[in-house]
DNA sequence: TATGAATGAGACTTCATTCAT
DNA sequence: AATGAATGAAGTCTCATTCAT
């Protein structure tokens, strides 16, 4: 019932998915400022097949970041299952922190609103990212770890802040995160 | 010890005071990344008397924010003699992401790094600002309500958490402030 | 005496018969300045389709116009023997205007040598169409309804004229062509 | 009480002169679609100086054709009173397509809305543009050297027509003119 | 043969910086 | 010193044409 989109050719997969790895690689060490023609640079392909498989820039950041704020969903809700859900807020907020945004300054910046609105460019991704937060705050609030009057806004507040703070400062960060989280505690 | 540098004709050092006001209103206003001319043309200057007066845009990014900073040292200062010392700090943190950081964003792209590197551009500002966070620190810690393994760039890496969570989300900003700074605290 | 071109295989000419009627309506509809990419597609076809059957666009052009033109002189002809010779340069001065003008961008543009050159594009046609007029004209002149000094560039060139006023305003030209037409008439 | 619009630098009067100039002569030549890039490579300054004066490439449309168009305005006022006033309207659109017309393939463009759209680009001239051509032919039909059923819009057309017949073929054109204006006249 | 992906030369436009007046 | 005009290197995006599959 859907549109039976075609499988990609081959050789067009090949570069449309390479494409989309440089621009992981380049958004993430770079922010999302970097040029298209840069990309398509490092990509080994002309301007043009970048624009063939994403026909604005700002298609290309939601490529990207869309398959990374996926990741993050799906890292969520391993969490939710996997570990204590008491604990799993605070696991995803540290890992979210330390990890994916040590590594990821595009994502950082998407997640902030710098160069791109998640909510407008791909509300579908932004309300299960928002569920997932739902998630993780209600079972750490019903299990008491977790400051009752604490919203779902507020958390992803929180994370942009843990962010910042991160790509400001990654050595401080690394003993602060667990500081600015405790915050959270009931007292 | 420092450079002889001749006082600014009357009108030249008038030129210069108006460039820098309307620079800190449309830096504060609409970021960093308005154009040269814009200011020109709001400051009623050609865009030659700018850059005789900050050869670069970065020389006048660092002419605006190290003003922003010394204004905000003075204001540290202020609290810790005029307030209780002991909530000098809270005070001062709280200050500067409700009140500053709501109204200048260029200075929160600053302190978060954005568009110019205030540690390398203008290291003396840096210090002093570090050296007055640090008796602000101090006095809290002394007074026993801010824990004992925080640093000065802990601070900071705070301060630069808070306003980007200040900038994506105004209205948890101003539940949650108090939340961030509550980690601070001794358990 | 011409070249011996094997005979297109059923599928291919079934293509090049689809890629020149969709082609026909888009140059109608929208001018030449279509790009072949959207032919194709509409057509259900791959770009390299159209060029395995049009080298260049303008070969398409051409293949579009040219059957057009052919369409035009059997349109001439017809009236020749059908309608009263007097009138027929007439009649399809009109038809042409009103009737092919009205419905056809592309085609108005070709006459008028925008976008391609159909003397040069294609003789064939061109003095085909050239000697249709011609007959049109002679038998005018012969009945008297046209005057002796006019020559068959001097037709096209009052066709180009009519087609053009038609583009820029079609309610003047359904009232003006016969005006226009008037002058062509002994005084 | 307008605008004081302080007069250009000598050098950028020249320069802007000089860049009108050459639009001017390219935009004759090769009509509306020649790039902008050109236009300055032929005057010789960079594009960015095309841009300081002509924001962007319609400005420069509207710059030259506005000029064109008042000096046609001028030429139209001019035959209304140093000529007969009822050879006024014929010896004007004579004009219009034997020398303007000629010259200028992208005056003609322009009358014919190819590339820019008057009426919406530079309403002001347009209606004293009209204004002036409802004069030529008010004076012609109180003459009785016009038909009375013909409107202003009408002689627009008419003059559109006429162009794109001399663009066609301008050998042609020399002798149809009168043929065409011959309609006008009331039989 | 058909497909549609890839190419790359521009097109328009912006803006930090330099320089003639 | 001040002015604001000029420069030219990007940046985003389009499209005729070629070519691998």
């Amino acid at each position: 019932m859907t549109e039976t989109e075609r499988p990609l050719r081959a050789d067009a997969a090949r570069n449309r998915a390479r494409v989309l790895e440089v621009a992981y690689d380049t958004f993430a060490a770079d922010g999302l400022s970097v040029p298209i023609d840069e990309i398509a640079r490092r990509a080994g392909v002309g301007a043009g097949t970048v624009y063939r498989h994403f026909p604005t820039k700002e298609d290309l950041f939601r490529a990207v970041v869309e398959d990374r704020i996926r990741g993050i969903i799906g890292e969520g809700r391993r969490l939710l299952t996997a570990a204590d859900p008491a604990d799993a807020l605070f696991e995803f907020l540290r890992s979210m922190t330390l990890t994916w945004g040590a590594t990821d300054r595009g994502l950082s910046e998407a997640l902030a609103g710098v160069g791109i609105d998640v909510g407008k460019a791909m509300p579908e991704a932004e309300e299960e990212f928002f569920a997932m937060l739902g998630e993780l705050l209600r079972a750490a609030q019903q299990a008491g770890v977790v400051r009752g009057d604490v919203s779902v806004p507020d958390v992803k507040a929180i994370l942009v802040g843990l962010q910042a703070m991160q790509s400001y400062n990654d050595d401080a960060a690394k003993r602060l995160t667990d500081v600015v989280l405790d915050g959270l505690r009931p007292r």
